[in-house]
DNA sequence: CGAAGTTACGGATGCCGTAATGATG
DNA sequence: CATCATTACGGCATCCGTAACTTCG
């Protein structure tokens, strides 16, 4: 058994099962990881994947179990390297960030660039993606963090810690109607036209809730997966808007008016979460701290020393979130 | 990297820093283990090894973790080869056992037997040591599964379930005055010369506590690791036995007789082991099953999922372990 | 017929083991 | 001087990649 037999069962099983897309990942031919594999099940003696004729076409049970470990082993074998690049130069390395569009440009501006300056050597990515996606990168390792609301619970490999909580507010445009208002209520705003996040991003399904539970059903005209293109056509008066409350920039959006409407709709939590088991780097701990922003216990140390989400949940039982109602900067 | 760097550096380690001993084991040359831990090294950029001149004398502090983590990859790979085992033949196989005398002489017979009539196709392999020796063998992978009633916490990688409880009994010739007495006493068994386990055996311990905490220091003439050369040194006269009550076989032993001894001593508790992340085949988890015997819940499919001792001890709180108090016949 | 996996074969890399060297106590 | 790790070097296995082949849709 070979660590480079388990990597090619393990890019082949991520591929869908194509031979030929693992291998131009790997940046190696098709034969190649077609003999290691047949070698590796050889040596088993046990078939890991199901053969139509020379089709891949599943995985049988014995291989989804190898496959599993496999790629305990690969991260195990990371973390290897990991060690000895902490030790080597521990402010130096590579740090991937799969998060949505919200989080990129409302929340991780100053976040990032406080972390830069602290870290000049790291080089930094960050992945966009839908809140699935991000959460599937961080739980198969090819990003260090995921951060996102949504979706974070879908794979069990993926450790969650929550950093905030926050809510939403109305946008409209000065002097709308909705703004001589003393008291906003649900029924209020259902009776424009809405725009707002698509299904499955930035905490939409609390909002669908919302009017769900008051029996109201709004007419939502258009959806964006960002606040940027929800205030464009806001300012085009296609309807009212619903956004993250630190979506909203007092100065750059002062010819809208943002209604908070946190006693409308419950609060949402922003979490930040990593790979099961992967070993983190110092400069990866210190980005958590950055990010959570919340120093007082249960501190980040004692998150990345779990190994299931329930102790993690249970740390955070009695934790007030910190509240985000603006976009943050942050000072240490 | 490559999973043989990973197995010589795991040996050399495991050979107190002597890669020739560690070749030895291996089954190859020191130059090559030499030259392929070089080139980890190499390529990770990071030291392993001190050296002093052209001697290992220590490891580093990245050189720990790496190894520590080497440990752990080595550790999935054989799961690998366990689950294609299992896939292939799950009758099929070994188990190593390590325990003490006192467990292969007069607990496991009866478990082994009927072990081997329902697994004929795994060999099996009994290794004796003493309990520290018997804990780090399950606890570096040498062998499958500890048992033991000391020492058992040593190590942080060996998960243990406790299995039954058990106690002691005075073991005298026929006629000795001690026979003759209605209720025996710590102080009655004190005022005559003793005969028993040596220290770090089979319970030792909380004899001595209950010696101590009574106030007495009875005079002990001899010791031994086995009740069998207790049994022998008893008949000879030497003094008075103190063996485990499962130990005093009723017809072999018939010279002698057992004085249950239950109401003086703390009872203690036989563990079973087995290293934290190890894959226990099927086979394994049913030789756990028939050597615990408890087939209430707390059940042992839970023990093997547990990843953390006090989750195991956490199922057990409050559960009252069977007493073993003669050489048990399985039935089942 | 195109796409995908397996087999065939040549070339190069890399690993292993014997032997020699250097260093230690 | 005996032991032990490292270096030198030759033989051999293995792995990779190009190309031909086979199979499926």
């Amino acid at each position: 058994m070979k660590l480079q037999q388990l990597r090619y069962i393990w890019e082949v099983s991520r591929q869908n099962l194509s031979v030929s897309a693992a291998a131009q990942h790997l940046f190696t031919s098709q034969s190649g990881m077609s003999k290691q594999i047949l070698a590796l099940e050889e040596e088993l003696g046990v078939k890991i994947f199901m053969r139509n004729g020379k089709h891949l076409v599943g995985m049988t049970e014995a291989g989804q179990a190898i496959v599993a470990m496999a790629g305990e082993v690969l991260q195990k074998t990371d973390n290897i390297t990991r060690l000895a690049a902490e030790f080597g130069d521990d402010s130096a390395g590579s740090l991937v960030i799969a998060t949505t569009h919200t989080q990129s440009r409302y929340v991780l501006p100053p976040v990032i660039s406080a972390f830069i300056k602290k870290y000049p050597n790291v080089s930094l990515q960050l992945h966009q993606g839908t809140p699935y996606q991000i959460a599937e990168m961080a739980a198969k390792g090819s990003a260090d963090f995921a951060i996102a609301t949504e979706a974070m619970d879908k794979f069990r490999d993926l450790m969650m810690m929550p950093c905030y909580r926050w809510n939403r507010s109305v946008l409209v445009p000065r002097g709308h109607p909705l703004t001589q208002l003393d008291r906003l209520t649900l029924a209020d705003v259902a009776a424009y036209p809405l725009v707002t996040y698509v299904v499955g991003f930035t905490g939409r399904a609390r909002l669908d809730d919302a009017f769900a539970h008051a029996g109201l059903s709004p007419r939502v005209v258009f959806t964006a997966v960002d606040a940027d293109v929800i205030k464009t056509y806001v300012r085009l008066g296609m309807g009212v808007g619903i956004i993250a409350n630190m979506a909203y920039d007092a100065t750059r959006d002062n010819d809208l008016v943002a209604l908070n409407a946190s006693a409308l709709f419950d609060y949402s939590v922003t979490r930040i979460g990593f790979r099961r088991g992967t070993l983190l780097r110092a400069y990866m701990v210190e980005f958590m701290r950055m990010f959570a922003g919340h120093q007082a216990d249960p501190t980040v140390e004692q998150v990345i020393r779990c190994h299931h989400q329930p102790e993690i949940d249970a740390l955070f039982a009695d934790t007030v979130l910190p509240e985000l109602d603006s976009m943050p900067t942050i000072t240490r």
